[in-house]
DNA sequence: GAGTCTTTGTGTCATTTTTACACTATCCAA
DNA sequence: TTGGATAGTGTAAAAATGACACAAAGACTC
């Protein structure tokens, strides 16, 4: 077995990208890390993209997105699912991106199949990295962006269905929040990621009955109004709900 | 712009593919179209493979598993649906599939990436395609699968599960069953992708309620019991319901 | 220190949805 | 005509949902 392995050396795949789609959440809104090109485009083409990058020929696909995300941020195991292959044959063909293409690719011209990921980070635990884009990356509301290079925004769009679907069937919200957070935040960040009001009451008593929080008996301080109780995500809870099979949180 | 056509031709690409999983419903259980590849393995491996095939360079990913489904049965316009990419370095490197990718691939050694799609089909329509593998595609109950070709078991769990959530959200079962159908025919169709029991009764009310379905004032006839009424799948009524934003069917 | 601003935190009631459960009706075949 | 098989139907209790308003706690200002 394997006696093939020669042929897959450590090289980057012209073929095949990964791009990853950062979800941060800066306590008001949901945020993503985006990369800005600068001046670069020929014609005034979106200035901002995904960050991404060619896979290696001896990494899996999985493997590729913890590395563009590493790279980018310093952060790992942080959570990450796939989105999909997007794979139109002029994804990449914009005369806008082509530019940028010829500065970073060996081979621009390629036909490139993207395979996109979203991941949850913790907005407190990013600091820019030295290597690689990261001095150009900025986080950005969701909502405040309209167009994107490549098929970035496409991908942005089906990733946000993607975590919509996602939050409904796993309480994988708790990854955006600091590791203390108040229920407002957490209403706030489902009301971002629903992109719909939510009854604030009802909201609670929802999340409360799921019995997934721990109250720490902590409060903030310093805020100009009441203070509010600070509550931790209990895993354990979590596991024995999910061990009985539930998938359904009702939002 | 596309001054890079030239680049692009109507070629294989050899490093991704489109693999699909074809699922049918024979009124019993869930089914899905799989190709006996003979005693072609080395060692014993697996027989049967998910039908899947490099893509063109002109073509989007999407289009490849229209074509390679139109290939194997002749169907078009059928529902489909891409589950995600596999991407594992390894996972055309079974010895027991080695001696099937040459005789079928001109590069057996690249390292492919492939995007899975599941695709739903009556099984009254499809009938075996002279081109191509039909001749030794065979339907097969899902749950009586226990091994695949490469990592073609891994991506049918995944479709499965794809397609389990997907039935929660929308009524795409409507596509396994023919024209007309029964409440019965439709109830055994979501456990079956639910994989558990569903109440009789409570299963009807809550279809019922949705007002999807037209009875068709007609009868089963022949059959050794009392005869059931045929219903048809009402489409203008669902397209009501999703304007509204509907988006959970409650299973 | 009184008043203002801001956000937290809480309960009830009416409606809808869910769950569990058993018997009669209708057709075919023997 | 009887037996076998599946279709078709209703109810009651429990749970979940949706709508809705006001007092409490701290910071800040004057």
């Amino acid at each position: 077995m394997h006696n093939n392995l020669k042929k897959i050396g450590s090289e980057l795949n012209p073929n095949v990208s990964v791009d990853c789609v950062i979800f941060g959440f800066d306590l008001e809104k949901l945020t993503v890390l985006v990369i800005d090109r600068g001046e670069i485009s020929a014609e005034n083409g979106p200035r901002l993209a995904l960050p991404g990058n060619l896979i290696y020929d001896n990494e899996n696909l999985d493997q590729a997105a913890s590395r563009v995300l590493d790279e980018l941020t310093g952060l790992k195991d942080i959570y990450l699912e796939q989105v999909g292959a997007f794979g139109d044959p002029f994804r990449i063909h914009k005369e806008s991106d082509r530019e940028w293409l010829k500065s970073i690719r060996a081979q621009p011209d390629a036909r490139v199949i993207t395979v996109a990921y979203f991941s949850l980070v913790k907005i407190e635990d990013y600091q820019p990295h030295p290597s690689s884009f990261a001095k150009n990356a900025e986080w950005t509301p969701v909502n405040e962006l309209s167009e994107l290079a490549f098929d970035h925004f496409e991908i942005l769009q089906a990733a946000k269905e993607k975590l919509k679907q996602k939050i409904k069937i796993q309480p994988i919200g708790f990854n955006l929040l600091p590791e203390k957070f108040t229920l407002s935040q957490l209403h706030r960040l489902y009301e971002s990621i629903l992109d719909k009001p939510l009854d604030k009451r009802n909201f609670r008593r929802k999340i409360q009955k799921l019995n997934i929080l721990s109250n720490l008996k902590e409060k903030q301080r310093g805020v100009p109004h009441k203070p509010s109780s600070l509550y931790e995500f209990n895993e354990e809870k979590y596991q024995e709900l999910t061990q009985m099979g539930f998938d359904n949180f009702g939002f």
